[in-house]
DNA sequence: CCTACCGATCGGTAGG
DNA sequence: CCTACCGATCGGTAGG
């Protein structure tokens, strides 16, 4: 998925507007007229508006990959590896915010690679539930439902940056507020 | 907002098309079909396709307050004051899946009454701050950001039927299980 | 509840 | 990159 210039820059421009109005509350008019060219001027660089929709689903979709193995490959304490984990899949988050929105909301309107996304995004959480299940075993905590567990960690942390009005903090500052809030929520580190 | 017989089934038909299509990508005629009427007799019952919309986010709104409000009157200690909150707002939330979904995620395609909207949900928000905001103060809990915290708990309880992948639980187990993620999180109520 | 129909807009193609 | 245009579908109305 080698994209030109071009096609990055309606790429950016696409997620702006998706992120407003949703992909089927877009239209490729809508797309054009924001990239100041017309319509069908669009069909030299896309096939089709549905690949656009594919740019952004499995781009960061790859990306999630790239950190989880990067994650895997690094040799630290199981309860360090958690951390890295929660903070290397914030980054991609927080870094690509409206791409996660898309990605997590409007996956169901691919149609032709629909199937293929399913899957991938299932091998995913395998993977993340194989992932935490070691962790939780080599630190002897007690994991009850691990796919229960795997999607509150992944749906929370693709969710967070809703938790934020506006970009004050420091996206460390952010990355730490919310691991802390997953970790040990809302009372866990009260003195209570 | 009273409804008659034939606008609250076509509510709960369009709550499971909006659901699996979105409400962009739902038209007229396929709630029609679904119906098994033609798309120009919907309008005898309704105004617009956005009436539904409607119906669907300011009645899950208005419930959302109803329990707030029992909430508010009940006089019990804090910490349980705290805890019947999150377990009233999650039977809202679980009792009513798809209708929260679609108040959730499609509630800015609302065009008349959007500002209204808005400003209900905002409302909402800011009684839930002061509601946990007195309940700190109380516990001598230390609440640093509340506007965070409060988005934190909203959005997870909001967003929590998506941690189930089936309905083998009963509701009241589901209730215990979120609960305790949200207090205590990954690991706060781990013998560490 | 239906048939018949409206103007607007949709994603996309042909051809330059 | 454009103009010109396609068939399909959109939300909705008229009239019965």
């Amino acid at each position: 998925m080698e994209l030109k210039e071009k096609q990055r820059r309606i790429l950016n421009v696409a997620v702006e507007l998706f992120k407003e109005k949703g992909y089927m509350g877009s239209s490729v008019r809508d797309l054009a007229t924001k990239l100041n060219i017309k319509a069908a001027s669009l069909y030299a660089h896309i096939r089709s508006k549905e690949e656009i929709l594919e740019w952004i689903c499995f781009g960061i979709a790859q990306d999630f990959f790239d950190e989880l193995q990067e994650v895997k490959n690094t040799n630290i304490p199981p309860r360090e590896k958690l951390n890295l984990f929660l903070d290397k899949h914030l980054s991609v988050v927080l870094e690509n915010r409206d791409v996660t929105h898309i990605y997590s909301n409007e996956w169901r309107h691919l149609e032709e690679r629909l199937s293929e996304f399913v899957e991938l995004r299932r091998n995913y959480q395998q993977e993340v539930e194989e992932l935490i299940s070691e962790i939780y075993q080599a630190e002897n905590w007690d994991l009850k439902s691990p796919s229960f567990t795997t999607r509150f960690i992944l749906h929370t942390l693709n969710n967070s940056y809703f938790w934020f009005k506006r970009n004050s903090d420091s996206t460390d500052e952010i990355i730490d507020e919310i691991r802390e809030k997953i970790l040990f929520g809302l009372l866990g580190n009260q003195k209570q």
